[in-house]
Order: C-alpha cells, then structure tokens, then sequence
DNA sequence: TAGCTGGGAA
DNA sequence: CATCATCCCAGCTA
C-alpha cells in the first residue's frame, strides 16, 4: 500500500498515516498545492501556478511523474499525467528578450504565437509581428504581457534582462559592533543563491518563501551584497521599515548617509531607501498622479525588495508592472493571497526561486517546535437561538465571540501560568471581556504607540505575563515573542493571518520548551469552516492539530494536577 | 519645530 | 464576510 490516491478529478489524497508520508509530502509541494486537510486524508490540487513554479525551478514534468508514480497507491489517471506534462510545457513556450528596438517575444510554437496574436488584450499590448515566431513588444509593456499572457495559459520566461542601477559597494559584517560575530545560515546562504543564481539574466525576480523568524531580512541584505547595486526597499509599515534600516547600519558597512527611510514622517532618499507600500500608493485627493512615487522612480534602483509580498497592494501592481527591467526580489512567510492574485505575483515579481519548509527549519533548531491545538467550545442555549435566527453575516460573529471560549482560555491561561501567553483575536469587543476576566492589559489599534512600548517592554522582562492583543499582533514587529498563543478569533479564513499568528511563538525555546499555538472553535458552526481554512498553510508545513473538546481541556487539567 | 488628533483611503 | 488595522496628511497647540 502506497500514500498516495491521483483521483481522475486532479485532486491528490495523501494518506496521513502511512509511514512514508513525509517523503510524499516533499514531493507534492514541489508542484501542488494542499487544499483540504481533514484528519486521514489530505487533500492537495495540481494548479497550472503550482506547476509553473516548479517548471521554473528547473523540475521537469517526466520527472514528478516518475516520483508520483512511485508514490502512488492505483496507476495514474491519463488525463491528469496530461495536463502536468502539458502544463508544465508551456513554461517555456514563450519566451522575452532584448531586441533592437523594444522587446522580442519569441514562441517555439507559431500556433500558439498565432494564437495569442488574435487576442484583443494582447494586440493592445503588441508593436508588430515580425515573423511567424516572433513579435516586438514596447519596452513598457514587459509588466502587462506578462500578466495577460500567464492569465492566457502562457507564462513567459523572461530573458530581456536588467538596469544594472547605480553601483554601491558595502558588504555584510563578520563582527558585529557589540561583538558578536554574524554569519548567514545555511539555508539564508542557499535562498540568496537561488534568487541571484541564472546569472544576468533569469538570476533577477523571483520569490523566496520562509517561516516568520527565519531572518528574511539577513536574506535581503545578502541578495544586495550580491548585487551591489542601489536598493529600493518596500516595506508593510513604518515599524518594519524602521527594521530595515537597523538591520542594514548594523550587519553591513553601509553608513546612515547611505540608508534612508522614505514615509510619512521622513522623506530622505539615499543608496538604499526603505519606504512603505503606502506612501508609493499615495495620492493626493482628486488628482491624477502619485508624487511619492514619481519621485522614487527617477533613481536608479538595481534592486527592489518586496517585503512581506504577500500584502502587496493594488497600486503597487500596477507600478511593478512598469519596472520591469529593475531587478525584483519578493519575501513572504507565505505567497498565498486571500484576493487570489497570486498569478500577478509570480508575473510581476517572478516565480518561486527557495521555499524553506518549516518542519525542516523546526528540525535543525532554528525555529521552536510547535504544538498546535483546536479547541472545540459548544454554544450556549441562547447563543445556539441566537445564531439559528441570525443572518448568514451575523452568524460568524456569534460563533466567533462564543461566551464559552472566554472560559476556556481562562483555563489554559492557568494551565500554562508560569510562561509567556499572548492572546489573539479579531473582535475587540470579545478582547475587552476576556482581558478583564484574566485581569491583563489589552493592546487595540487605539492604544497610543507610547503606552504599547510600555507594555510591550513589561511582557519582555516577564513582569506581565499575559498579553492580549487585536489584529494589531498581524502587523506590528516589535511584538515580543511568547512561548504560547491563544487564538480566540480570526479572519474569515485567512491563512496568512494563521501564519503570522503562529510565527509569534516560532522564536527557539530553551532545550525542551515546546511552543503551543491554540485555535479556539465553536463547534458546528461557521467557525469551524473558517478554522479549518485557515490551518490549510500550516499543515501543509506539516503541522498537526491536535483536536480537544472544553469538556476534556478540563479534564486534562485535573489529571495533570494530581 | 515637535507632538498630538482626526479624517480619509484602500 | 465585515471588522479592524494601517498610514499619510492637515491642522492644531505650545
């Protein structure tokens, strides 16, 4: 008996169970994606994306077939062997250079090039076909072919190159300042590799994914040594630039002259410039034109960093369709996006170039180990009334601010009273009520900044040791680290949030200290839909969910007492 | 000039 | 699915 089913409709089965599980799972991330994750079976889904990506990792179709094969429990179902090998040969196709004036998309395939040539986007887009196997594009429309094209079934490989930018010579320290000496891990060394190797030409956009707390940063700064070249970084926020910035004064020679912080408050321009997604996106009311970012666009950027990808907005599309020729790099904990623009992600940033799994991570030390735990509450009678009357909206509410779920998180506040607890929600209202049970400070978007840090630094030196928090936790990077997580509600569904919320407690732990994430459920409800979308991400890192209903949490407690 | 508040955006 | 964040700017006080 082999782990895995290939069912006719595309969809993959693995056997949890089975002892060969983890090999099968490595295979299927490298060209599937996991879509449903219930106790035996897991669901994963071959998606032209998911395929693209590995045909730009260099994996060749043959060969997954070949592992899949070995893997699989029944003979592969033909129509699906066809659509991987189609699938993955049309990465390729199509492919972009430099021409002598503007751009040469060259097709392997004149049908397909006829094809493409009759699509009305396209011929927006196009300057004149030039043979039955080529056409030149204008420079400024690199971005939108793309775009359109991978939208079409056609990805293009990009071979047009880049600007070089302006020069800057620095490199990482060896010896930081307070002494400590720094070097790359292994795996930041190999995920900089992956983005620079290719060489001029493909070694210039791509994506690397890794675990909150793996060192993205460090990853960054490596990838600009590499270059030497003039750095745009794009962060989600001020913190987070600021974060940026500390980390390039203090593990590279690069002098605060040569770092800037471009935002709200500061509006300096330098070598290496960090500045949010939002002042780019900014527009002043009723015009035109975004000044922020028309005055960041006459540099001349080698490089641009995306951070935290997965957040990037609408705007900033448009405009990373338009600096094609800037060599881009995307980081991201994880590249799924709830809105589904993932495509224009792998168009305009570029494909997937390093993915460093977590349980490998968790393995060698450099993330804690985690234990995940879904706790089922029931309804009370009133609420159950409530949300059989209540409208579809309303009723993810009720479920989500469960009166119940307040008793159970006073129970495994105490069940862990002598470690670090954040706890998390989406509700602040929900928030109030349980901060005053547990008699601990709340931290809401309207807490000043000030009165945050307070808190913040008083979780840090152990003089509180409960924190709870709003979705304020999603975002802010100086949030301290806690070995344990308790989720009272989350976004409808939201994968990354789930991520990121895990990611609090992923920092290492003293030898034997384990990290326990909680997810709070109210049992038959919409809650337990959302849960379990949201878990998808972290079990496919291979993450398990141990599920416990309140009656047995409490139990459990008595137990361990006597 | 710095620091705060509130409105608007997406 | 709506909620709650964020950021940026303008305008105020001292």
């Amino acid at each position: 008996m082999r782990p895995v089913i290939v069912q006719m409709d595309g969809s993959i089965l693995l056997d949890v169970h089975h002892p060969q599980v983890e090999a099968a799972r490595q295979v299927l991330a490298k060209f599937a994606e996991l879509e449903k994750s219930p106790d035996h079976f897991h669901t994963y889904r071959v998606t032209a994306l998911s395929l693209w990506n590995a045909a730009a990792a260099g994996h060749r179709a043959a060969e997954l077939i070949e592992q899949l094969k070995t893997l699989s429990r029944y003979e592969l179902p033909l129509p699906i062997v066809r659509f991987i090998t189609e699938t993955m040969d049309r990465y390729g196709i199509l492919e972009l250079r430099k021409g002598q004036h503007g751009l040469i998309l060259a097709s392997s395939d004149p049908l397909v090039l006829t094809e493409i040539t009759h699509h009305k986007t396209i011929q927006g887009l196009v300057r004149k076909v030039l043979s039955d196997s080529a056409i030149e594009v204008p420079l400024l429309s690199r971005g939108a072919i793309k775009v359109a094209l991978t939208k079409m079934g056609y990805p293009v490989k990009d071979l047009a190159g880049y600007t070089e930018g302006q020069p800057l010579s620095f490199a990482l320290k060896r010896h930081l300042s307070d002494g400590r000496s720094f070097f790359l891990r292994d795996y930041q060394e190999r995920a900089a590799n992956a983005f620079h190797e290719g060489g001029a030409l493909t070694g210039g956009s791509g994506v690397l994914t890794l675990p909150c707390g793996a060192g993205k940063t460090v990853i960054g700064l490596r990838a600009m040594e590499l270059l030497q070249t003039s750095t745009l970084i794009l962060a989600a926020n001020v913190t987070a630039a600021r974060q940026w910035i500390r980390e390039c004064l203090d593990k590279t020679t690069l002098t605060e002259e040569e770092v800037a912080e471009y935002s709200g408050e500061s509006k300096r321009t330098a070598p290496v410039t960090v500045a949010t997604y939002q002042i780019l996106s900014y527009r002043p009311r009723g015009q035109e034109d975004f000044p922020h970012l028309t005055l960041l666009s006459e540099h001349n950027w080698g490089l641009i960093i995306y951070d935290e990808v997965h957040l990037l907005p609408a705007p900033v599309f448009r405009v990373t369709a338009e600096i094609q020729a800037r060599r881009r790099l995307g980081l991201t904990a994880t590249l799924v996006r709830e809105d589904g623009r993932e495509d224009e992600v792998f168009s305009l940033i570029g494909p997937k170039k390093f993915d460093a799994p977590w349980k490998e991570l968790e393995a060698e030390g450099w993330i804690a180990t985690a234990i995940c735990t879904e706790v089922r509450v029931t309804l009370t009678d009133i609420e159950r009334r409530l949300y059989a009357q209540a409208e579809l909206r309303e009723k993810a509410r009720i479920a989500a601010e469960a009166q119940r779920k307040d008793d159970a998180v006073v129970e495994l506040v105490t069940r862990h009273k002598d470690e670090s607890v954040l706890v998390i929600g989406q509700y602040v209202d929900q928030l109030q009520r349980i901060a005053a049970r547990l008699n601990a400070p709340l931290i809401t978007g309207s807490l000043r900044q000030k009165e945050r840090e307070r808190l913040y630094s008083a979780f840090r030196t152990g003089e509180i040791h409960v924190l709870v928090v709003s979705k304020v936790a999603n975002f802010s990077i100086d949030l301290p680290d806690a070995s344990v997580a308790i989720q009272v509600s989350g976004a409808f569904g939201s994968r990354q949030e789930e991520a990121q919320r895990l990611g609090r407690i992923m920092r290492p732990k003293a030898e034997g200290m384990l990290a326990h994430f909680y997810t709070l459920v109210a049992k038959e409800t919409k809650d337990q839909e959302f849960a379990l979308s949201r878990q998808r991400f972290l079990t496919e890192q291979g993450y398990e969910y141990q599920i416990l209903d309140q009656e047995e949490l409490v139990l459990q407690e008595v137990t361990q007492r006597q």
